[in-house]
DNA sequence: ATTTGTTTTGACAAAAATAGTCAAATTAAT
DNA sequence: ATTAATTTGACTATTTTTGTCAAAACAAAT
C-alpha cells in the first residue's frame, strides 16, 4: 500500500539524497517535498512527473499511485466506496469511447 | 449510465416542475441548477443532499452518482483506468480500517 | 410573427481551496 | 553541545470553484 510519499521518500533516501538536493535539482521548495513525502500535501501532475524523471522511476506507475492517493481521499468517509468505485469505472469508460467516437 | 444530472433533471421533469420553482424550494439560483442538470458545474455535497430531500431520493444512492461523476472526470484522461480505481480502493479500505482502528 | 414563458449562456464578483515562501522550531546524528 | 536535516506554521500569492445577474436563445401558443 505505497503512497505517492512513501515511494518518493524511500527513493530519496536509497539514493542517499538530502531535502535540500531534491528541492535544487527540481527547484521545489523543500519544505514542500517534506510534505509531499508524508502526504501532507499533494503535488501536481507536473510534480510528479518530474519526480518521475528525477529517480528515474516509470511515470504510469507514479501517476497511479498519486491519483489513486487522491480518490482513495475523496472517498475515505463514504459509505458505499466499492460500488461508487464500479459506478465510476462505468462512467470513464464510457465517457472515454465517447470522446474517441467524435 | 446516469450522471447526477441526468437524475435530478429527469426527477424534475417526472415532477412537471420548473427551474424556478426548484430553485426558490432550494435556495439556489436556477442557472446553476440549470448547469447542473447538464454537467457543467458540479454541485457541493450539501447541495446533493437537498436534491435528494427535495426529490424524495434515496440520499446514498445519489451521493453515489454524484461521487463517481466526479472520479470518471478525474481519470478519464488517464491510461490505466482500472489499475488506478483499484489501488484507489484498497487504499481507502486501508485508512478507513486505520481510523477506526485508532 | 409577436407575445409570453422557460432555459441556457456568459461576464463578472465573491469565496474557498490550493500552492509557494521563509524562518523558526524540532529532531537526529556525531 | 554542536552541527546538520527535517518539519512546522504563519503568511502571501495564485488558482479554482462558486454565486449572481441580466441578456440571449429557445419553445410554445395564440
Amino acid at each position: 500500500m505505497e503512497t505517492f510519499g512513501d515511494i518518493i521518500k524511500t527513493e530519496r533516501e536509497s539514493k542517499g539524497l538530502l531535502l535540500r538536493q531534491v528541492a535544487s535539482a527540481l527547484e521545489i521548495d523543500q519544505a514542500i517535498i517534506s510534505k509531499f513525502e508524508r502526504g501532507e500535501r499533494k503535488p501536481t501532475k507536473e510534480q510528479v512527473e518530474k519526480f518521475a524523471e528525477f529517480y528515474d522511476l516509470d511515470k504510469n506507475k507514479l501517476i497511479t499511485s498519486w491519483l489513486s492517493d487522491q480518490i482513495a481521499n475523496t472517498i475515505l468517509y463514504e459509505e458505499n466506496i466499492g460500488e461508487v468505485l464500479k459506478v465510476a469505472e462505468e462512467k470513464a469508460l464510457y465517457l472515454k469511447t465517447i470522446h474517441n467516437g467524435k
